[in-house]
DNA sequence: TTGAAAGCGCTAACAT
DNA sequence: ATGTTAGCGCTTTCAA
């Protein structure tokens, strides 16, 4: 900039108001300081630039996994809000491990992002606590924050859609229905294990319910333990999208009525098509771009939770009688 | 750092010091600074640090959109190499535009990332000549640089593997074999149409190839321009993952011998099973950004052009006989 | 083992 | 319309 500002025999500052458009410079005055930034190869270094002003205009996503298509969506969403408002993204994926999700909110924290999106893994947030009183606002995104901690949240009704699946299968004659689905301290498998519950009033039997990391290896044997009982499961309901794929393969073939969480491609194109209950993962990661880039406009209203409407898709798999 | 400093008595530079676990600090003097960060509830700002280093750690990645599967992987596997070297990702996808692969290399520069990893959107990268002389290493993976640019490029092998697929067909008793690809403009695209002459020798007919952006409807259109031909095809290969999917939906039933580029999740589901050529995008993102990391660690040699192979997978669709 | 001073490249505030 | 000065928070260099 010092290079420039002399080529063009100027002062710092005039260099500095033609890079940021700034009013008051001659044009031709502009004009020299443009040609010398052309010749000279100029481009402004960002770093000083975020360390003289404070904002970086980058913003901090974390992730379970972006090869989940799932939160491949939700990024893409949220990338395109970003773009929108001229910021970046750094992202980064938990693993599920909520040491690697603090970790990453840290290190964004230190590159002083202007604000975080956050699919948390763990549900102890409170070291979050300096990072928002110092004025750095974070969204939450698929599941909520831990106790104590209050932000914008964006979540989808997960309990709503697991009763209206539960309902579906109810009103298609099933009444031995099956739930599989993850770990219950994840917080989406959780509630959509409550609809579940709740859609089936007291008519539930624990034995038709398996909740586990999945596996081909668990769901099928979660799967012949149920067939075997004396009354089993004319229908499934899978917790999640990888779980609904774990399940036809491993059924492989074998006809089951079947609703799973979660839409995913193809499920049409199987035979018989899959019946499933759709989230917006893009809806999700617009939803809480947005709202990320209200805060950072200033808005200090307090903490907003939108839930998102999921809806039932059936596609035949879901309408086959008992 | 220099209220710190004053709380626990001492110089700005041992703070420093204790925050980057350089030697030559009294053990007491390091308890005492670390209790006044702890106190203070201070951290480092990455932005100054990175002003007076001039590393940022951190890697730009330009890919064509993080929701296509493919990316997705590719960009986890970047994540995870990224991470073991302590560096995180600026990322950004270019919807297949040049002016935006263009503007997000542009912009991860101005931040002064420490490397790029691209998949480029168009085919002059002239505007990298620059940043490369500058010292930014700049690793190309699926498509390779436009003239003029040397540098180091990951690739699968295109024209090996739509030879594959096409001779696969042809050993099944196939000689009327239809190519529908993405725009041949697309250095795979081009590719792969390369592959599939190649293997078909003089014998293909270019009334069976189709060279565009898929849609539903242009897919159908094709598809059926080409089966009321007096000699219509008897099998179809698909020049990647999304014009696998578009043809399948296209053909609805009808069963036609098919083999597709890119593999799928789900592929070995559908009835029967889509044989395809299976990539590797994880091994694709790994082998660029270990690379990239070589470059950094001091790596000057001339560029290496990886070509990664790819493997069919038969699983029913394409060895249909005609 | 510790510290003082200079400066990374930029912008904000205040002249002129 | 243009320039001067100070300083963002850190690391580097040199000195004690």
């Amino acid at each position: 900039m010092k290079d420039v500002a002399s080529a063009a025999g100027v002062a710092l500052k005039t260099v500095s108001r033609v890079v940021n458009g700034e009013p008051g410079v001659h044009p031709a005055t502009a004009d020299r300081v443009r040609a010398a930034i052309e010749s000279l190869g100029y481009s402004r270094n960002e770093s000083a630039r975020v360390l003289r002003r404070g904002r970086t205009a980058t913003i901090g996503l974390v992730i379970e996994d972006v090869a989940d298509p799932f939160y491949a969506s939700l990024s893409r969403a949220v990338e395109d809000v970003a773009a929108a408002y001229g910021c970046l993204l750094l992202s980064g994926s938990s693993s599920e491990e909520p040491a690697r999700e603090r970790e990453l909110v840290r290190t964004f924290c230190t590159r002083r992002v202007d604000g975080l999106i956050v699919v948390p893994a763990g549900d102890d947030h409170s070291y979050l606590r300096p990072e928002l009183d110092a004025g750095t606002p974070a969204v939450f995104a698929d599941r909520p924050p831990g106790p104590g901690v209050d932000v914008d949240t964006v979540l989808s009704d997960n309990a709503g859609g697991a009763a209206l699946a539960t309902r579906h299968l109810m009103a298609c004659g099933h009444s031995r229905i099956a739930f599989l689905g993850d770990d219950p301290s994840i917080y989406t498998a959780a509630r959509r294990l409550h609809g579940y519950r709740a859609a089936l009033g007291g008519l539930q039997d624990e034995r038709l319910v398996a909740m586990r990391p999945p596996s081909l290896d668990s769901v099928r044997s979660d799967l012949e333990r149920m067939l075997a009982l004396e009354h089993p499961p004319t229908a499934v309901f899978t917790g999640n999208g990888r779980l609904t794929v774990t399940v036809l393969r491993a059924l492989a073939g074998r006809p089951m009525a079947l609703v799973g969480f979660d839409d995913f491609e193809l499920a049409d194109l199987l035979v018989p098509g899959v019946t499933v209950v759709a989230q917006d993962p893009a809806g999700m990661g617009r939803t809480a771009a947005e709202l990320l880039f209200r805060r950072l406009a200033g808005d200090t209203g307090p903490s907003e939770h939108p839930l998102l409407p999921v809806r039932l898709v059936p596609r035949g798999s879901g309408e086959l009688p008992p």
